[in-house]
DNA sequence: AATGAATGAGCATTCATTCAT
DNA sequence: TATGAATGAATGCTCATTCAT
């Protein structure tokens, strides 16, 4: 009857934390079992909270899967300027972001699943997560890519749009598969090859 | 009370179509609306049968989705390798199969949509349909790359399967952006843009 | 393609039994499966008849299981009555009737699933058939134990109605639990314990 | 748009009660449509819940006809042994035990339906309920019969399970005429009849 | 008479969300 | 803030019945 246990210790972290805490538990819950598979009673309990709690954190059950793309793309965009400011050298930016990409994913299998899988499961989230900071995250590559054809380093005669889209397209296809993959390996290695392809293909 | 009108019109095909009728249905209607919020009765309906009809056909809503899958991936690989058998130049018939892969997707786009988005809303059709058709694909473009590393066109240093992944990557990321976009522009001519890249940077 | 098999020997007896076959398919497939989770098209494939063909003879499932119960059970009647008309003691002539209720029931036993337990399975059924051939079968038991009192072997205080109930529910219960029971044993003989307590307790 | 009224009343009875009404409904709703044309959504109306809260305290419609079994089944076994402990002599046990099973009946019209009806209907019920509460209810019939035997006031060649089911029988057999019967007469006065007949069946 | 493809009404169950406490 | 009992809309699938052949 008592309900003995359920160690207090949850407030390992200073209040507030629940916000996070639900997101954590959402990724991991998402991941798991699917967006849509996945309820919100799943996702309170991951989080030792009350269903209802849920709903003082978050409006409903997609508006959290937004935020935890929301504040991860942030998190990721902010790094990756840092990451990138006192470069020089527009390949050398680009290795780095790329790196970075993969480092952020392949070090949490449960939101690369939530990025390369959940995420994409609808017209309507891709649309919104486009719009949102996906662009700038393209746009990102774009004008890095713009500025090595500007400092003559890549050809000039590329649509720096669509050489944005080939290096985020085929770093997204190294995530993705290496979440479906079977086998276990590390993904940010994946980058150098693919800026090595990628830079010796458009180098001028 | 009387059930009136509504008498066996169809035969408006010829028998045998149904089935086809109720993919080529289902498609608009998962494009459409995501398969998740399509209901069975709105196949049945752009269909033109009755519910029931449908699980003549298929034995689920989930087998009608993998149905399509399989089917156009069937197509796409069998005029995929006859695309190409009469061709000696490996870098050629990438530039065939990559301009089929987008020709086809971009001449329709429902059936596009569902490639690009719904079929990647769950890591359980990842897997399944990674282990079916997909990975045949890839293994299409993974041996058209050895192909042309043995014939020294391609840089033999490059492992053929992340070289296979990096194109392919690139290809999908055309599509899906082309989907999401709201300009409207031609697909397949992505391809050469890619093409162009992919074999400079993958050339000896 | 072609169908092979289906031996036509199915017209072992001459035509017209093709409604006689229906009703022992769907007496063996109520036994099996439960009136209610019975499928028309498992009766349909026991018979070896399509679907429509169950109903040229029927106009229902229900009627069929109707059917079942009128057809046995006038059966039964026809032959009690033809069983006890040279017999003169009361008492022997209920020997016999319970003797022959139970040795029926015994002898099918998918036959006794659906008269103890299908065809309880609603008031509705069970006010229906209570209004047929049940009814008569009681009125049976109840004019012969009449007929005892009036000869003076059964006491006169007793209400003939109830008796004959009694004899029912003590014969019923057998057959029940004869079905239910994991153990194999034979019904009939059962019959002689029930009339020894039964006679022993209405004897004058 | 607006879900203007139906504010949570409730608190009629006392909280948790919620159970007890939702099966008190089912058994009305059981009884008067029969179980397989019941709907749930009858009887969360009946109980006056939503549709949903039945599934709060049940996990299945059918385990509501079970759980409507079991609780008057212990609640009749309980009275029935109270009843009896006080008593010598195994006639009277007998007796006592018979009145109160045609009295509980008697005094609820719906549960005597459900009991004797809704609760026949499958042999899947069948098998089940009679391994649990049924079985236990043969057994006091039985043990009871046997200390009969032992004190010598029942006949020693009688097996003692068949006059169990003997007594069951006759007074099932009460129960269920007495439902279908469109007369309105006391069943509980039936007791005595059948205890006449039978213990001047079996007495030494 | 016989067939079996087609029909479409019907229903148990789930689960996001609310709100009294 | 937090809770969790209660809500009720929503839907995939089944299957008795029909009817064109």
């Amino acid at each position: 009857m008592a309900r003995p246990s359920k160690k207090r210790v949850s407030s390992r972290n200073s209040i507030g934390d629940k916000r996070a805490m639900i997101l954590r538990a959402a990724t991991r819950v998402f991941a798991r079992n699917g967006y849509f598979n996945s309820k919100v009673a799943d996702i309170a309990r991951a989080a030792e909270v009350a269903d209802g709690t849920v709903y003082l954190y978050f409006k409903s059950k997609e508006e959290i899967l937004h935020s935890i793309f929301d504040q991860n793309m942030a998190e990721a965009i902010a790094a990756g300027g840092q990451l990138i400011e006192n470069l020089d050298d527009p390949r050398e930016k680009l290795r780095r972001i790329a790196k970075l990409h993969l480092e952020r994913l392949g070090a949490d299998r449960d939101l690369a699943v939530v990025f390369q899988v959940e995420l994409r499961g609808s017209t309507k989230f891709m649309e919104e997560f486009s719009a949102a900071g996906f662009a700038e995250y393209l746009a990102l590559l774009r004008r890095t890519f713009e500025e090595g054809q500007r400092v003559g380093v890549f050809r000039k005669e590329l649509n720096a749009t669509v050489a944005a889209k080939i290096l985020f397209g085929a770093l997204d296809e190294m995530a993705t598969n290496w979440i479906i993959s079977k086998r276990n390996y590390k993904l940010e290695p994946m980058a150098d090859v693919v800026m090595d392809v990628f830079l010796n293909g458009v180098s001028a």
